[in-house]
DNA sequence: TTTCTTTGTTGATCTAGGTCATCGTTTTGC
DNA sequence: GCAAAACGATGACCTAGATCAACAAAGAAA
């Protein structure tokens, strides 16, 4: 169950854990299963916990004055899920987060990071972490100003196709900032095109 | 020259910079003007420099197929300026980064970066400083699918009134991800509304 | 099985915001 | 100082995508 974790921070710190500090982790991250429709946050509540998920998939997601949900995040295995405002600044969430499947994580209690951090291969792999996420959230901001509808779900389709296999359509379409109706019809367009 | 950078340092790593500290900063943070409408990075270059604007302001942004520029940050004193992907990364720009007044900057060489963050406070204000930006961009995601661009607007003048009072109106449209017409349209409609 | 929920499609209509064009006003460069 | 550029406002029109509604199909639950 430990080993994705360690590989992914091996992976992303470029680095070898040792035995102890695997004990550390092992020590920290805790495990815990989600069912499916099962929320790990709800708006309003501290986020308390960091997760990375070794099976599974789960959403984050808004909800705006009107009532209507809007996609924020969408995970599966080898990913993590947190509300980085909450959990880093302890402040009530402005986020839900659910499991869309069945779900198995570790998590990582907020009281338990700056222990976790002393390890340097560890900080080095949260440092990339938030690099990567950043210029990710960057790229997104920038694709939803200047691009159609349509390009967007191709984007998506050929940077995590994965994603586009494990929601319905209706998640993918608020995840790109677009109706169900409209994705429905920018799939048959595009179906049209390559016979 | 220097203060307001150990001063932006200190205040965000929450601890004071020894004086042997500060001349390591000095010795790689080195000053740079640049003149109205000049350019600090271009698309297709490597970005070898981050910056922190003691005086003026800069924007950056990126320009899509059809050629429309979409401003994706804007920046004053006390800001940090950096097309992030490729600085860290070492990566081409996809960004072009542009002084819009006269400019005082501090810059830091992409190559001095690992010696810098040895320093515990200037690696805590880097970490800070990405978190931080982090949550602002999902943020601003977060409006842009959201909110209509009425509230978009008053949210900037609320958050950052600074920012509209040194950028002409057809930036700031750009930074909202809406043309120049819809802002001044926009900005109408809500004087109505305030008499 | 039968019922209920979730998912996806398609049509009709609407609208926020985009596009195009024009025209003052202000700034800037020389 | 003057021409040229940058800025901002406003009108007329257009369109991508939203909204509303109805319906089919497929799971999931019972």
């Amino acid at each position: 169950m430990y080993d994705r974790l360690f590989h992914y921070i091996e992976q992303y710190s470029n680095s070898t854990l040792s035995e102890s500090e695997k004990e550390v982790l092992t020590n920290t991250w805790k495990p815990q299963t989600l069912k499916k429709k099962a929320f790990f946050l709800r708006e309003g509540e501290l986020c308390n916990f960091a997760g990375f998920i070794v099976k599974g998939a789960m959403r984050q997601y808004t909800v705006d004055d009107n009532g209507i949900e809007h996609v924020s995040e969408l995970a599966i295995e080898n990913w993590w899920i947190v509300d980085r405002k909450s959990y880093f600044e302890r402040t009530p969430a402005t986020t839900y987060i659910e499991a869309w499947e069945n779900t198995e994580m570790l998590v990582l209690k907020r009281s338990n990071l700056d222990i976790i951090l002393e390890i340097p291969s560890i900080k080095e792999m949260f440092w990339q972490m938030n690099q990567r996420n950043q210029i990710a959230s960057q790229q997104r901001l920038n694709d939803i100003v200047s691009l159609p509808a349509s390009k967007r779900y191709e984007n998506l389709q050929k940077k995590y196709p994965a994603i586009i296999e494990r929601f319905p359509q209706h998640i993918i379409a608020s995840y790109l900032g677009i109706t169900k109706e409209t994705l429905s019809r920018v799939r048959n367009r595009i179906a049209g095109k390559n016979p």
